[in-house]
DNA sequence: CGAGTGATTGACTTAGATCAATGACCGTGG
DNA sequence: CCACGGTCATTGATCTAAGTCAATCACTCG
């Protein structure tokens, strides 16, 4: 049972759903918050701009995650979020969710959870950017996506949004990867990259 | 009112003190979760070690901050906690916290609220890693830690922890520190740093 | 069919990591 | 009270991996 199950349970049906064509903003940083979203299908990225001009990305949400969970609390929202693809988002509004955290323990409790959750997520990633090689940080990304063999993975979009999730430039990624495939650590076919020297943890 | 004081407020003396030397480990991963701790006084790294056998610093709690909130939903901890220098720290045990969870709103509601400022700050740190500059990075931090004038930065310990945090080496960020004295941006004088070139936000 | 974007590879540059050495400082124990 | 071991702070020399600029090909979507 996920968290948006929960919330769904509970919140029913006064929440509204919104589609994003693929680059369209759900939200800028600085602009009040509505409230919590859910990606129902698609992907959905958090992202802050460096005084470069450069974009970090905090964070990406796929089907089924929470978004912007942090929010209901703020004013206005930190950072921007993008689809990466054509995307349905699902909003829960800010008052109505506040409301049910006074007077439901478990719908608190489901939300705490799913918070304590991204937090867990958000220092993965802060583990992960730590590692300076590509390759480590690849590696770590990939064992933490295997299916449930542990084996393969499933790239979830373009290789080009992968590399701006784990800070690299796109070509690094791509050689990163050429030479991973050659020195036999993975193999490639399409959009699934299978572990050949089982990591050891 | 911070959170901590909220928790004091709530569970009371039902929680234990312990003193941290420095260097000491207050909790490694994969260790059974006792609850929730407070840092009192000192400093405290939450680290995890990646295969290579390097340490990465996902968080540093000092006085007055929490720690391993996300670990009263987790039976075991996610990664390693020591002591930076010598430390307090109080322990609110798992159960008491839990129960109050169920029964009181209002404490549901601060504990919520102290993980998603948690989850903003290691957003924040995601932001700082995807900096591949030093500079930037360094930056980042300063103007986050200004003390109320907006110029001022009070370093909370060690440079070499700084390195650390920033995810740098510490020769790295000595050098980058030199060079931003001589390029007139900042100006040293023991333990605080003076922002000379205000920076536009 | 053509524009736009992703994937890929090449050549080159550079900033940060690494190895190494030195001086300052601090607490500890004789 | 001072010598000593340890760690921090600092700087130098060198290496390397990642960034940058650039070009090409494949693919998809109107």
């Amino acid at each position: 049972m996920t968290i948006e199950e929960d919330l769904g349970d509970i919140v029913g049906n006064a929440c509204t759903l919104r589609t994003l064509q693929s680059g369209e903003t759900l939200f800028y940083r600085g602009s009040p918050t509505e409230g919590l979203f859910e990606v129902v299908s698609g992907s959905v990225r958090l992202t802050r701009v460096d005084p470069n001009g450069k974009e970090a990305v905090l964070h990406v949400a796929r089907a089924g995650d929470p978004l912007a969970e942090a929010s209901i609390f703020t004013p206005v929202y930190h950072c921007d979020a993008t689809a990466m693809t054509k995307s349905v988002v699902r909003l829960y509004p800010k008052g109505l969710l506040l409301s049910h955290f006074e007077g439901n323990p478990t719908f608190a409790k489901a939300y705490t959870l799913m918070l304590a959750r991204q937090l867990m997520d958000a220092r993965t990633r802060v583990q992960c950017l730590s590692m300076h090689s590509a390759r480590d940080r690849i590696r770590h990304f990939l064992v933490l996506n295997t299916c449930k063999d542990g084996l393969t993975v499933e790239l979830p979009g373009t290789l080009k949004d992968l590399s701006a999730e784990l800070g690299l430039t796109h070509e690094v990624l791509y050689r990163t990867l050429v030479r991973m495939v050659e020195d036999g650590e993975i193999a490639r076919s399409g959009r699934t990259i299978m572990l050949l020297s089982p990591v050891i943890t």
